[in-house]
DNA sequence: GTGCTCTTGCCACTATCTTGCAATAGATCC
DNA sequence: GGATCTATTGCAAGATAGTGGCAAGAGCAC
């Protein structure tokens, strides 16, 4: 694990503290993995996230990593986005929105300037994306190069 | 249903024939249902879709539902929206994208002209929407005014 | 009307996620 | 360090969403 990463996942633990959450190895592990994905290819499912951490050592039940995510998400460390029928999950400490091949899940992120006119043309028909503790976002469902060019 | 509705349902028929499939009482039941939605609150779920169809008095199985709204959206008459855990069927007979409250699942369309900086932003990481039969498109995720007003 | 074959109903199954409850383990205070 | 309080977790059962196989039935072309 990088410093950076190190930070932001210190980052997220004074967060939950703050909030009155304890710091368990669970939710270590949780903010650890997703901290690493976030550099990496980008967000996990629920199951990647749990086999990862037990490939790492730590022993968690998959019902208490649904849990943390779910606490996460709801203070805003977290944020969400569907991709088929699985939801990914990755840290929420930069503001990014998301474009998604909904073949394979291939995930990149947008800069914000990118999306700020679907972002407004929301708001002005009622939608706020400025919404802490829900799924909230610009998501692209498209498909990338390579499903394209084997024709997945 | 409108004329206009008839209009569209018509159309749908007429490329599923033209993909060699048959005019079933399922089908035709399944397109007036998005149809009818589209011109109303949005999108809908399968089981929503599925209870409508039972109470206008279309017997059908949830499965054959969900069976024909997959092939509906592999020819590209319908879309797909991810809202929560579920996903919600449109018709896909005008280019539309969507704005989506996380908590309620209330949904606006966003015309093409507003997205279009983020369809060119995820072009430029790789991903491209325009691919009939494959889910595509813009969806900005947020709150709606009444979910923000009563704090849900 | 006949016959071919696509569709559907039925049923079992998988995957994902949620919930209740008892046991366990952080955090705080002394 | 030890006692205590209670949030958190593991465990197990169950809910929800979607898939797949197969035989019976229904469209469509002739």
């Amino acid at each position: 694990m990088t410093t950076s990463e190190t930070e932001r996942v210190n980052a997220a633990v004074q967060r939950l503290r703050r909030a009155g959450l304890r710091n368990t190895a669970a939710r270590r592990g949780v903010l650890d993995q997703l901290a690493h994905a976030v550099g990496g290819r980008g967000h996990l499912s629920v199951s990647e996230l749990h086999h990862a951490l037990l490939a790492r050592g730590v022993v968690v039940e998959l019902s208490t990593v649904h849990r943390v995510l779910r606490q996460l998400v709801e203070l805003g460390i977290a944020h969400t986005v569907p991709v088929g029928r699985t939801t990914t999950f990755g840290l929420a400490d930069d503001i990014h929105h998301h474009a998604v091949c909904g073949t394979c899940g291939d995930m990149r992120q947008l800069p914000a300037e990118a999306v700020a006119a679907s972002v407004a043309a929301a708001r002005a028909v009622g939608i706020d994306t400025d919404q802490s503790g829900h799924p909230n976002g610009v998501v692209v469902y498209g498909r990338c190069v390579r499903c394209r060019t084997t024709d997945r």
